[in-house]
DNA sequence: TAAGTGTACTAATTTGCTTAGTACACTTAA
DNA sequence: TTAAGTGTACTAAGCAAATTAGTACACTTA
């Protein structure tokens, strides 16, 4: 479901949290899906169990899972997040158009990069 | 001339290889320019030599500064760095693309909201 | 009842960053 | 020549965070 990637310096449990955010904010995990046991997660990963704990804690803080006792975790309802996703992408999208425009890359260019890598994609409308 | 920010996680080394970098493609240091001496820039940052030695060695390993026994660092000519930097900025903004056409932004609302904030800022042409 | 689930807790280990301190070779200017 | 400033190398220690290991307990489901 998810892999670890080991020449990331980010801690395990952080790239758990964010694989799984961007699987439930994309739609690939629906809400009311169960989410693989802490248990079973940490053989599939080869890696410990607190560590996954450690993730999934974090995930129902932010309000991405709920967990019922006995039962599992679950898929939260994120609709709500999907605006402020969106905000989080424009400001990513703001932070690359800055180091663009420094490096004396043109407003011109950035667009029809993007318009062409859209059309050879086949996405984007 | 740079700042250490205690909130980020990364390592001070490795924010100081950072700022430089940029510094150097955004030509705020030109080449031959003498970069701070590691035990002047330590004492200014109040941090320790040896951080500043790594965060050097670094970005000489990387061609961006070179060495000079009993004189100094100096920066690099990094022409040939910027075709290299230009396209990670590119590869950057496909990043970012990515994810927006996965969170249902299309290319029209990317090229509006650069173009939108280009004329704001009066930058990029 | 047994197996699977989340949760909580302590202890130990590991890893990487950072500091501290020392030493040495080189260059420059007084 | 000398003193101050420069980079470099090295060892040792401290520190913080992540990770592992192990155990225990309460809950749910078949």
């Amino acid at each position: 479901m998810i892999l670890i990637d080991y020449r990331d310096s980010r801690p395990i449990y952080e790239q758990v949290v964010d694989k799984f955010r961007l699987l439930i904010l994309n739609g690939s995990l629906k809400p009311e899906e169960k989410m693989p046991s802490v248990r079973t997660l940490a053989m599939d990963l080869s890696i410990n169990p607190n560590t996954i704990q450690r993730a999934y804690a974090e995930l129902e803080r932010r309000g991405y899972i709920y967990t019922v006792k006995g039962r599992g975790n679950f898929v939260s309802d994120t609709d709500k997040f999907k605006d402020e996703y969106k905000e989080e992408i424009f400001t990513r999208l703001d932070e690359v158009c800055d180091s663009a425009y420094k490096a004396g890359i043109t407003t011109g260019e950035l667009t029809e990069h993007i318009e062409k890598g859209s059309k050879e994609g086949g996405i984007g409308e």
